[in-house]
DNA sequence: GTGTGTGAAACTTTTCACAGCA
DNA sequence: TGCTGTGAAAAGTTTCACACAC
């Protein structure tokens, strides 16, 4: 297949990737059966999701776990990330070992604290936010993650931006605006909760 | 209308509420023009969104902002919760603010590190997680919350659902299994990270 | 036999376009 | 006039079902 990778299968290719993982060392093949149970997903979605990545299924056995593992990796790349807000939220992030497993660097924290600058989170100085920009353009930082307060969200969003960051994951309780160019991902906690507080009620 | 809720209408209510809190307080009516922009939307998809919640807009007006904002949290409404892991993402989340906001009750923390139980968090004492199923029982919580390590994360969940809550939020980078009467939903960071370093190699 | 790859069908979600009401 | 509510069309996504390669 030569179409675009869907959106819908792009979310669902780091998924797989962490099945994998999850996988005995001793698994050197799976079928689509076995990996959609463990993702939680239907068979002929998981085919057609791989299909997308080219046809490297091998017909009546399954997939190469290792080979499978390298095309969806190629595929979704890595790069080098910078923090903003050092914070527990910061300070979780920073600490987080799936950056290291996925090849994200985490390239640089900031924060406009006095009292958290110059201080280390897993190995990472906290720097003043006034460095940010050049930071980002000296290191060649890819994605911006905005862990503040919600009110200085926006504002560092703009930094960042200007600054040439084109994708930002925001995990502060606001919609953020940039520009077209810049792609923004959020991550807010209550929105998790109030799904579910939902269906618990109307089920 | 009197069809059931589409579920990507109920993940975006709560932005619509975030967008309705970002208004001036002066603002008594919005277009659905006007909260499209604010959540990033197209207007149509406001007008119907709302729409599935009875029909409370004013033809050449708009919404009324409170009585919207009512009926919105109405529908999503919210809970007591308990948080397993009180790590710097557990601590962040009980440090939360839209927790209280939302009308969210953080109901109990709990570890297993014998060096964290009985400090307080926001307020919050961490207990002992041998304590979770009664307190979660005792205490009516209906979501859990689990911000360990990926390897402790199934078997809170098997705790957790044991003690029947229904639905859990798991920040653990792992897939978690659970029967059917269980509601999961997951938040990952590196998926969320590979979802935008894809669309960076991709456009 | 076994399990992938993929057209076609079924279903979901978004967007359009306009009738209808303040 | 202005903006909602909503059928209908368009676009996107999931699932089925089976030909086909190992």
């Amino acid at each position: 297949m030569k179409d675009p990778i869907p959106r819908v299968t792009v979310e669902r290719l780091p998924i797989y990737l962490q099945c994998l993982d999850e996988l005995p060392n001793s698994s050197d093949w799976i079928s689509s059966e076995r990996l959609a149970a463990m993702a939680g997903v239907n068979p002929a979605q998981v085919r057609k999701d791989l299909s997308y990545l080219g046809s490297y299924g091998v017909r009546g056995v399954g997939y190469d776990v290792d080979h499978l593992r390298q095309q969806i990796e190629r595929e979704l790349g890595s790069c080098r990330v910078a923090i903003v807000g050092a914070g527990n939220l910061g300070a979780a992030l920073a600490n987080y070992p799936g950056f290291d497993e996925r090849g994200f660097e985490v390239a640089g924290m900031f924060d406009v604290d006095e009292a958290k600058i110059g201080t280390k989170v897993n190995g990472v100085v906290v720097e003043p936010i006034s460095d940010l920009p050049d930071a980002v353009i000296d290191r060649k930082v890819a994605i911006g993650i905005i862990a503040t307060p919600g009110h200085a969200a926006q504002e560092v969003a703009d930094r960042l931006a200007e600054a040439g960051v084109q994708s930002i994951l925001n995990f502060a309780p606001v919609v953020l605006h940039c520009g077209d160019d810049v792609d923004i991902r959020r991550v807010d906690l209550s929105t998790e909760l109030q799904v579910l507080s939902f269906y618990l009620r109307h089920k």
